[in-house]
DNA sequence: GTGGTCTAGACCACA
DNA sequence: GTGGTCTAGACCACG
């Protein structure tokens, strides 16, 4: 796995397990890898990784059975709110991209139309 | 001005000034600040600014008078071209994003749609 | 049974049986669980069971029948110490973390009062 | 300063600032140590305290300037909250232990008046 | 100087 | 084996 400096690469990590959760390369109810097992993988401090569950475990995306491991959530709810949460902050940066532009949000839609 | 570590700082003021012009911010057949006036306004080093005239010339972005300094092209043709190489490439971030989150391009303006 | 590492675990255990013994849930004059059955019921060693009956003798909440077992006290007077030993820990807690918060003996219960 | 084996150090540390800040020990908008500072003083890794001022930011109690250290919040709706958080989970818990003992909540105030 | 991130390595309780 | 906590020490960007 590649990490750039742009941001700190827990967060890089949190945001690449979001996008497989919802693209469904990891299923819900899912035992997520071991914290040593995904550090070795991926060649990061195994406390990198304890991080990213922690954050991860907090916005109830995964949780834990003390002993036995980090599981991913089966709440749809859950799943639900992410997939909206990670569109639409890829949504947002494209409307500000155009804005900063000069298009109108009326233009936007013409433009993508023609673009595809 | 702020600047990130994923690229390099002149490619980021390339594009910056990309945008004031797409944008209108620059008028075509503008005379551009000189290196050292805009490295100190920035806070970079002159020899930055010297690689970004230089860049920018070579897209016929700008052209330089002898002893007159650097200016802004007046061809339409171009700005034309910088508009579309800018939009393509913020469209083209958004359709991989949404890609990769699986949307197929049909669904992509549907949402967008029902975004705005 | 669970244990916390604050306390010695036969401590934690004689608490627990005193609440047991003031709520009733074990009656005077009844007869104990035998150190070994006690033990094996919360998977402690017997030792500590041991010491848990020598510690309730001890404060007359017990005794012992030679050959027979470990009873309850029928006194009543010993029950009504016990009660009033065990509340008065918890109020003197409560009173005590109010007073931390800088609340006056005073404002305590009024501010009981309206939380009920 | 002292810890127990009960929770966490990094828990303790945040429930003691939690606890100055609502006996107005810590003022709002008030500069806190910085991470080695307080660190060094209360003898503990600077990685923990690192580890209590961002729980403490996260809940909104403090905030950070970037290369000027953590403040506490000036908020009053926040500590506000906070003074809540902290005298409901003690009142709670005085609550449940009387009710383990068979007292209803009727009786208690009973107890508690006739106490102080 | 500040907070933020990361690595390395350790010990713990739980199952 | 698992996750959770902690220490030690390092480097970074920001002001």
């Amino acid at each position: 796995m590649e990490f750039n400096n742009c941001s700190p690469i827990y967060l890089q990590i949190i945001d690449n397990i979001k996008q497989d959760v919802v693209m469904g390369k990891l299923k819900t109810g899912q035992k997520m890898p071991s914290v040593r097992e995904l550090a070795g993988k991926i060649k990061v401090n195994p406390n990198t990784i304890q991080r990213v569950y922690q954050e991860l475990e907090r916005e109830k995306i995964t949780f834990t059975k003390r002993g036995m491991g980090t599981y991913l959530t089966d709440e749809e709810k859950i799943i639900k709110l992410l997939e909206e949460e990670i569109s639409d902050k890829i949504i947002q940066e494209f409307i500000n991209g155009m804005n900063k532009l000069g298009f109108s949000n009326d233009k936007i839609i013409g433009i993508l139309q023609e673009y595809l």
